[in-house]
DNA sequence: AATCTATATTACCTAAAAGTAATTTATGGA
DNA sequence: TCCATAAATTACTTTTAGGTAATATAGATT
C-alpha cells in the first residue's frame, strides 16, 4: 500500500508531472529543469527528492551536475505500468507542450550561472 | 492536466484506496463503507466525493441508502486504464485483505441503525 | 403531518504539502 | 588552499487535506 500511496503522492502535483514528461526527452540537470518550470532551485529539488522516493527517476552526477533521468520502474511494482501509460498521456496538454517546446532551447553552460 | 491530477490525488490516500478496492466487489452503502473503515460517517462521505468528482465511482439511490459503485471510467480518460489496474494491484496486501474479507459479514440492515 | 434514519454539508481543528530564502555540502579549477 | 558553482538541506510560511462533531436534507413509515 505504501508503496502505491508513494506514487499516486508523487504523480499528484503538476510540477512533478512536467519534471516526468521532461525527462521524457532527455536527461536534466536541476538548473535546467528549474528554468523550464520558472520555480525556485530548491523546490525543483526537493520535488526531484519525492519522484525519487517513489522509484519514479533516479540521478547520476556529473562533475557539479546532476543528472536526473527516468528508472526502469524496478523499485515500485507500480512505476513500469504509469510511466508507460505517461508516455503517451498528456501529450496534448496546453502545460506540457509549453514545456517540452522550451527543452531544446535550455542549455546548461548558459542557463546554471545564475 | 487537471483531470490526471484529480484521479492521482483520488488515488493518494489509503481510505479511498480501500474504498475501490471494496467497491470491486459489490456496490455499497455509506454505512456499510463506514462499518468497513472505521471512521466517521462524514468522512467516508467526502472521500467518496473526492472519488466521484474524480470520475472513480458513481451512485445510485436506493430508498434511504445510496448506493457506490465503480464507474466505466467514460468521465475521465485516466479512470478506465487505472481501475483495470487496481483489479489486481493491492490484492496481496495486508490493509485490503483485512477489509475485503470483512465486507461479507456487513450488512446494512444490521450496521446502519446506530 | 410527524418522525425516524441514511447521507450530505458545515464548521472547525490539526497535520501535511509546496513554496521561498538562507545556509550547507560537494565538486572542480585557479 | 581558496574560491566558485550546482545541488541539497534547513527553517519558515501559507495553503491544502483529512478527520470529527454538529447540523441540515431527503426519503420512508406511521
Amino acid at each position: 500500500m505504501k508503496d502505491f500511496i508513494k506514487v499516486m503522492k508523487a504523480l499528484s502535483d503538476p510540477n512533478r508531472v512536467k519534471i516526468i514528461k521532461m525527462l521524457q526527452h532527455k536527461s536534466m540537470c536541476v538548473c535546467e529543469m528549474r528554468e523550464a518550470l520558472q520555480v525556485s532551485q530548491p523546490s525543483v529539488s526537493k520535488n526531484l527528492k519525492i519522484l525519487e522516493d517513489a522509484g519514479l527517476v533516479d540521478y547520476r552526477k556529473d562533475g557539479l551536475w546532476v543528472d536526473y533521468y527516468l528508472t526502469d520502474g524496478s523499485k515500485n511494482p507500480y512505476v513500469a505500468s504509469l510511466l508507460g501509460n505517461l508516455r503517451h498521456w498528456l501529450e496534448d496538454e496546453q502545460q506540457v507542450r509549453e514545456i517540452t517546446t522550451k527543452i531544446p532551447n535550455i542549455h546548461r553552460e548558459v542557463v546554471c550561472k545564475k
